[in-house]
RNA sequence: GCACCCGUAGCUCAGCUGGAUAGAGCGCUGCCCUCCGAAGGCAGAGGCCAGAGGUUCGAAUCCUCUCGGGUGCGCCA
């Protein structure tokens, strides 16, 4: 059972005496105070209830406040301003409360109500292609809300949806026929079976696939012809199929390595071509709701609405020479999820500029009664910026490759950790994993604590900062924590918490605003406020460790204390940091 | 052209279901290590919240317009 929040807690307190005057309970809600030099709470309820009942704000606040102070777990009940109502806990209810806390065996982790089955589908890297700097936030993004959603309570399902089945496939295919012309996949009286091992490496395909891309752009015939070999492949053309089976197997394998390089993991590989099985039932269906229509030799679904601020372009579901798009896979893959998950939503982790695809697709799905439209979600991010902040290219025009901006990262974090941890005496394998960790934390914070809807500038000087919102800062946090606890020892189970100080009020508060923080992070699906508390926990710690002594404090009962207060602290931290896909190390 | 997102401190950005004195980080100016990690803490300077109207007791937040930036608009993904 999750530990319910200051806030709710509050909140419900705070309802009642509203209630209790004849009024919305809905109107004792409160929040953590914008004026923390004033109180610790505030509920601003009174406002909007004169409003409502036509009173004056400030005899309701009046009367509220009279019955709360009522409570005994209030220092101070008080009105300000307009009729705004300040609360402030007595320090025995804000330590029993952080015992509650540290006794959580998820360290106030909040708890949704009524879980749900989720798909959240995100990477979405494409065969033969190496991942390139677009691909980072939607792993990294997707990796920490699948996580996040977990912690919650739902039963989540993250799918990297390669992209494996379009026109890529096609152009590739038309690749490997003009160099390797003589190989049994193209020759259509070969009956079989086709060689088991592939004819092409991955670096061949990262070289191919630019060639025929290029290919393409500059001739339209080229074009035609990639065109015509997707819908012959598409059609289970059988030399097509081994030799794109192939394709796919060869990239697997680097695409793993690049994920688990990033500590992202899929618990579905599944691609737009898996979705092909379900293409026709799906046009069956279209057709028999009477939803398909000819045009420009292509059979379309219309989705536009009469009240549309915009124009939604019709989905294309069979482009004009007989192939699929992403449209109709995405569509496809929506009847599979619905078979063989039945989520209870969807999520797709994709670059915002696919919007109007994405509501393409919903609205598609709604229309023929496959999956509810409120029910699919597009959680779109911003572009990294390169420092001329616009969206990181290649000095030739070309998405950067994320291996080179790993490398960049990687070097970075191995001369900053030398440069502060060569004193210690760490082996040079300790000092490789804290480096490789301290890069990968600053790495992911930058991205995370961003809101995602935004985009950013690239700056790894600035991610791999250890002064500062980084990564790094929050790592020293974390083990400077482990450190102190290896020096002061544990405390007994059950030991009492003793508010003596600011520094331990301000850091009970803010142990107590996780449930909050995470609430929020999970309904906006907003990682960035996630990053907000673990930074602000963070900054409690470093004021508590300067201010309280903790190994040798004279009074066992405030050693205890504090110990508990620290290993609480270090466990909130690293079940966040975790959630968020950052690693501690155990020293650095 | 139409639509969507954005414009907040020198820089990078929070805050936007309307509420008190608009917050962080970096940078800048000071101060704090006989004491568990100073990769830290404390204090300070710095803002017509792009502009103009409107709604409201109250607007960075909601509405309208203007200016400036980004993105997307039928067979790539």
């Amino acid at each position: 059972m999750a530990v319910l929040s200051l806030a709710e807690r509050l909140s419900a307190i705070a309802g009642q005496a509203f209630q209790a005057e004849g009024l919305d309970v809905a109107f004792g809600r409160v929040q953590a105070s914008d004026r923390p030099d004033l109180a610790q709470f505030q509920c601003n309820g009174a406002l909007a209830a004169a409003r409502q009942a036509k009173m004056n704000p400030r005899a309701i606040g009046e009367a509220v406040a009279a019955r709360l102070r009522e409570e005994n777990i209030f220092a101070d009940v008080s009105l300000a301003g307009p009729g705004f109502i300040n609360l402030t806990l007595t320090d025995e209810y804000l330590a029993d409360f952080a015992a509650l806390v540290a006794g959580d065996a998820r360290s106030g982790a909040w708890a949704k109500d009524t879980p749900e089955t989720v798909v959240i589908d995100y990477g979405g890297p494409n065969v033969a292609k190496p991942l390139h700097v677009g691909h980072l936030r939607a792993a990294i993004i997707g990796e920490a809300l699948k996580r996040l959603m977990r912690l919650a309570g739902d039963d989540v399902t993250g799918d990297i949806h390669l992209g494996d089945w379009g026109k890529q496939m096609g152009q590739l295919l038309m690749a490997v026929r003009d160099e390797m012309p003589d190989l049994p996949y193209f020759d259509k009286d070969f009956t079989g079976p086709y060689p088991e091992e592939s004819p092409v490496s991955l670096d061949d395909l990262a070289r191919l696939y630019p060639q025929a891309s290029a290919a393409c752009k500059a001739d339209p015939a080229k074009n035609e012809e990639a065109r015509r070999i997707t819908a012959e492949l598409q059609a289970g053309r059988p030399g097509y199929i081994a030799l794109w089976r192939h394709f796919v197997t060869v990239s697997h394998v680097g695409l793993r390595r690049e994920y688990d390089d990033l500590g992202v993991t899929f618990d579905l590989w599944k691609g737009e071509s898996d979705a092909q099985p379900f293409i026709e039932p799906l046009v069956g269906l279209l057709e028999s709701k009477d939803l398909l229509e000819e045009s420009e030799g292509a059979r379309i679904i219309r989705v536009a609405r009469e009240d549309d601020s915009k124009k939604i372009p019709p989905l294309i579901m069979i482009s004009q020479d007989g192939s699929v798009l992403y449209g109709s896979t995405d569509l496809g893959t929506i009847w599979d999820r619905k078979q063989s998950i039945n989520p209870d939503r969807i999520i797709y982790v994709v670059d915002a500029r696919q919007s109007q695809h994405f509501e393409q697709v919903f609205r598609a799905s709604d229309l023929m009664g496959l999956f509810p439209e409120d029910r699919l979600e597009h959680q779109g991010f911003g572009t990294i910026n390169g420092p001329d902040d616009k969206p990181y290219k290649t000095r030739e025009g070309d998405a950067l490759p994320l291996r080179v901006l790993l490398d960049q990262m990687k070097t970075g974090a191995v001369d900053r950790v030398n440069a502060s941890l060569s004193e210690r005496g760490y082996s040079k394998e300790e000092l490789a994993d804290i480096a490789a960790k301290v890069g990968m934390a600053a790495l992911k914070f930058a991205d995370l604590s961003n809101p995602r809807t935004t985009n950013y500038i690239f700056d790894i000087d600035k991610f791999l900062s250890f002064e500062g919102k980084t990564g790094p800062y929050l790592l020293y946090a974390a083990v400077r924590i482990k450190s102190v606890l290896e020096r002061a020892g544990m405390a007994e189970q059950g030991s009492a918490i003793m508010i003596t100080q600011d520094a331990e009020r301000d850091l009970v508060l803010s142990l107590a605003a996780f449930p909050d923080a995470m609430r929020q992070a999970y309904e906006k699906r907003m990682p960035h406020i996630l990053c907000d508390h673990a930074w602000r926990l963070a900054q409690s710690f470093s004021k508590f460790y300067t201010n309280c002594r903790i190994a040798d404090e004279p009074d066992a009962g405030i050693k205890a204390s504090r110990q508990v207060l620290a290993r609480t602290t270090g466990e909130q931290l690293e079940l966040i940091l975790g959630t968020l896909g950052i690693e501690v190390p155990d020293r650095m």
